[in-house]
DNA sequence: TCTTGACTCTTACCCTACGTGATGGATTTC
DNA sequence: GAAATCCATCACGTAGGGTAAGAGTCAAGA
């Protein structure tokens, strides 16, 4: 019969020395053999008993129920089973209930914080619930709000990333204001402004690839200069150079 | 300004006074006096401090977050809040799969041993697997594999406590069996055979109210002596007074 | 005023399932 | 024969308190 020594069994069982001796310690996987010089040395035997041990534990049964699992024969498996399946239905519920109330007091907190000055911060503060209610009126209100529902999953941090990356995507676009808005460099920039625009919207989670709502974000472009001034100063040649690109753009896609 | 002891904060809060007196060791919440004799004293603002404390803590977050949250007034609640929230879809998922695999293990087991020596152990040994072959084909397979499946859902003492209801209503129900099968006192208790026979099969998920199947049930009680044989011997007397209870409050619901 | 019972304080060990050293001996490898 | 690995046993730490032990404090009744 093979032995074999902490560092194999926890080798191939993915699990620490340490864990190993805690078993031995709380006597639910003592090894069959120690050497005289006090090693621990595993039988195959050992390994099937392990096995049986990871695979409750895996399971989310402690270790005490664990050993009286398998040390007693007779002992109620599948009763074990059911009531901890109990127990996990009962934690399911538990957490199906936290869910509802974070998602309470996120819809709270927004109310009143997040949406002027967070969500629409790179908006001038007193048009930011103009604009959410404009958009709302363009897109649909259930548009806006699963859009702000996704943007608020994503992480301040994501969150954050996504407006600069756009801020750096307008500049790009804003130094491009010469050329041809049909041109290579402006539809790369471009699809890029789709991909960001996208993103705000939370399009992740829809198979439609809205371009008529991109291509109407383009007239918006042209109809509100809020939307493309700099430093409030109004830029209507940028919003119609934009909106250009944006309709040759959704024409490409829409022919291909 | 009304100061609150150690008890009568706990008292209303809904927690222990060692708990409080950890709060004011880790630093979460210090009571704002002390007595000369080192009693804690509790502003009523330390109990809204509580409140929010109680309410981060029900939603799972750790008390350490807890205190950042509360005690740094630019804290970002916003972002702990969203990243909580996909701390618990991670952990929701961990739970589904989890009972994926204790389902799968339970049917393993089950296909094993469950069947013929737990779950049918009210009838003799022999007839058991017999029975469940019956009742497929007069339920249908669908029918009796999920009856099973809502019985393993139970729970062990449940179903013992269901097994024990049902020969309590049988006991009664022979005791009765001079009488009216039409009469009130038989029809209450055949009412409560319905209910248990319905818990049997799992019917609490169903909408159909399966009258159809307790009538036939009824006329599987008069072919089949096993049903209503006690100690091993048949009983026709009584099956034919059971099934005729049992179609006269079939009559009756389904005509009210 | 004294006593009694209820209340409070601190100290300190208990639980899970190990992680993370520290220290010292054993074995293997060059 | 020395260096590198491996193994062993303490022993303390984690989160969120539970559960005493032992001693001091408070309010109320006799």
């Amino acid at each position: 019969m093979k032995k074999y020594t902490v560092k194999e069994v926890a080798g191939f069982a993915g699990i620490t020395i340490r864990t190993l001796h805690h078993y031995d310690e709380i006597g639910l996987l003592v090894p069959s053999e120690r050497s005289e010089t006090n090693y621990r040395y595993y039988s195959e035997n050992d390994l099937l008993l392990l096995q049986q041990i990871l695979f409750y534990k895996d399971l989310g049964i402690a270790l005490n129920e664990i050993k009286d699992i398998i040390q007693n024969p007779g002992f109620d498996v599948v009763g074990a089973l059911i009531q901890h399946r109990e127990t996990i239905l009962k934690r399911q519920d538990h957490l199906k209930a936290l869910l509802i109330t974070i998602d309470k007091t996120l819809n709270n907190l927004n109310n009143k914080i997040m949406k002027p000055e967070e969500l629409y911060e790179g908006l001038p503060k007193e048009f930011a619930n103009e604009y959410r209610t404009e958009a709302m009126e363009i897109y649909g209100e259930q548009s806006v709000l699963q859009s702000e529902k996704e943007l608020l999953k994503m992480g301040k941090a994501d969150f954050e990333q996504l407006k600069s990356e756009q801020k750096q995507i307008n500049e790009k676009l804003f130094s491009l204001m010469g050329e041809d808005p049909a041109s290579e460099s402006v539809q790369t920039e471009i699809q890029k402004h789709y991909v960001v625009i996208r993103k705000f919207w939370g399009a992740s989670n829809q198979v439609d690839p809205q371009w008529e709502a991109y291509a109407g974000l383009g007239d918006l472009y042209v109809s509100d200069e809020r939307f493309t001034s700099i430093n409030g100063n109004a830029q209507p040649d940028f919003a119609a150079f934009l909106n250009a690109a944006m309709k040759q753009f959704v024409m490409r896609k829409k022919g291909g």
